[in-house]
DNA sequence: GTGGTCTAGACCACA
DNA sequence: GTGGTCTAGACCACA
C-alpha cells in the first residue's frame, strides 16, 4: 500500500478552472483573472499559477495573450471535449473505488440508482 | 478555493483496513498483523498505526486485545454496515464530483451506464 | 521593426538535445545526464533544465523516470518525425530570410546550388 | 554549449537597412530617415542608431553628410556586392543548421527542393 | 498592468 | 542519487 501523494497545486488549479469553464461560470471568450490576481486569490505563487495556465494554453482551452491577459477559448468543441474527458476520468475513478469495496460495475450502477432514489425521497 | 491537504495517513490506513475487511480479505474473527508489523509494512510510525486501530476499536470493527493483538469483529452486521457506509460515502463524493461538472444525479446515472457499456464493448 | 527577443534558454536546451538525438549522438533508450548534472554543465538553473525536459517528456521524446533519470524514447518513429519537423522548420526560416533579400524560393534554390558547388571547388 | 545572447541591436538595425536597400525599398542615392527619426521609430537610443550607420558609412553603403543626413550610395556595385554577401552568409548559416540535423549539403539541397515543391502544391 | 523567464533554495517522493 | 513541486523575488517584453 502506498500513501496518497498530494496532488500538485498547479493541477488542482487546472481542475478548478476546467470546472468553472465546463459549468459555464466562465464563458467562452471571457477573460480570466490575471496570473497575479489568481495568485493572490488562491494564496499561491505566481509561478504556480503560470504553470497551470501554460498547459491549458498548450491544450488550447485558454488563449494567453501577452500584455492582455488569459481568455477562455471560443472553440466550444474543445470545451465540450474537455468536459467529456473529465467526466470519463471521474467515472473511471469511481468504478475503481467501488471495485475496491467489492462491487462490480453492474452492482455499482444498481447501488447508485438506489442511492439517488433514497436521496430524492428524503427531500 | 482552498487546496486539498494530504489526507491524514491514519485515515488512509483505516480505509485500507476497512476495504480489506469489506472484501473479505481479512475474515471476521481473524487476527490482523501487529501494530509493529503494520508500522514496518506501511513504513509508518507505530503511533500512527495505533491511532488508526484505536478508532476502529471504538467503532467495534476491531477488538484490540492487550497482549494478544487486534482481531476483526465477528459481528457480521457491523462489517456489513461499515461496508454500506463506505459505499454511501463513495456515492456521495461521486455525485458531488459530477455535479461540479454540471451533471444532475440522473444524468450521472445515464453517463455511468454508457461508460460501463462502452467499457464492456471494448473488452 | 521589432528586435529579436532572446530565445528562452529552456527552448535552446530542447533544441540542443533534439539535435543530439537526431544526430544519434544520444541513442534511443539511452540515459541523458541528470537534471542536476545538465544544470551544472550548461551553467543554468535546475528548474530551467526541468522545464525543457518536461515538455520533451510530454512529446514522448524523453521518458522521465522518477528516481532513475531521463531516457531517450525507443520509439524510432517519434525521433524521425521530430527530426523531420526540425528540418522543415529550418527550411521555412531559411526561405523567409532569403525572401527578405529579394529571392524567390526558386532563386534561393539556384543560389544554394551555386554556393555548394563553389564550396566544393574550394576544397 | 553556450547560450545565444541577444544579437546587438545596432547589428539588427544594420541588417534591417541592408535588406531595405537590397530589396530596393530604399533606392540608390535616396535619403534615409534622420538618426533621431530612426531612433524614435525603432524606440532605440540615438547612439545605437549612430553606431549602426557609422559602420555602414565605413563600408561605403551609406554616405553620411553632416548637416544633411544619410544617403544610400549610388554605387550599384557596392549594393549588389553587399546583397551577395548577405545571401552567402544566409546560405552558410543554413547549411550549418542542417548539418547539425545530420544533412550533408547535397541532402539539404534535395530536402529544400522537396520542401518548395510541396509548398507550391499546397497553394 | 499583464504575461514570460530565470534563479536560488527548500522540501518531498521514489529507488 | 534522481526527478517533482513550490516559493520569493528579480528582470524583461508587450500594450
Amino acid at each position: 500500500m502506498e500513501f496518497q501523494d498530494n496532488i500538485p497545486i498547479y493541477q488542482q488549479i487546472q481542475k478548478y478552472l476546467y470546472k468553472q469553464i465546463a459549468l459555464g461560470l466562465i464563458k467562452p471568450g471571457e477573460k480570466i483573472p490575471s496570473v497575479r490576481q489568481l495568485a493572490v486569490d488562491l494564496t499561491v505563487n505566481v509561478n504556480t499559477v503560470q504553470r497551470a495556465l501554460n498547459e491549458m494554453n498548450n491544450e488550447g482551452i485558454l488563449e494567453v495573450k501577452r500584455g492582455l491577459g488569459s481568455f477562455v477559448t471560443t472553440d466550444i468543441n474543445l470545451i465540450t471535449n474537455k468536459r467529456q474527458e473529465l467526466i470519463k476520468e471521474t467515472m473511471s475513478e469511481f468504478l475503481e473505488s467501488t471495485r475496491q469495496l467489492g462491487l462490480t460495475p453492474e452492482e455499482t450502477l444498481k447501488e447508485l440508482k438506489n442511492y439517488i432514489e433514497e436521496e430524492n425521497k428524503s427531500k
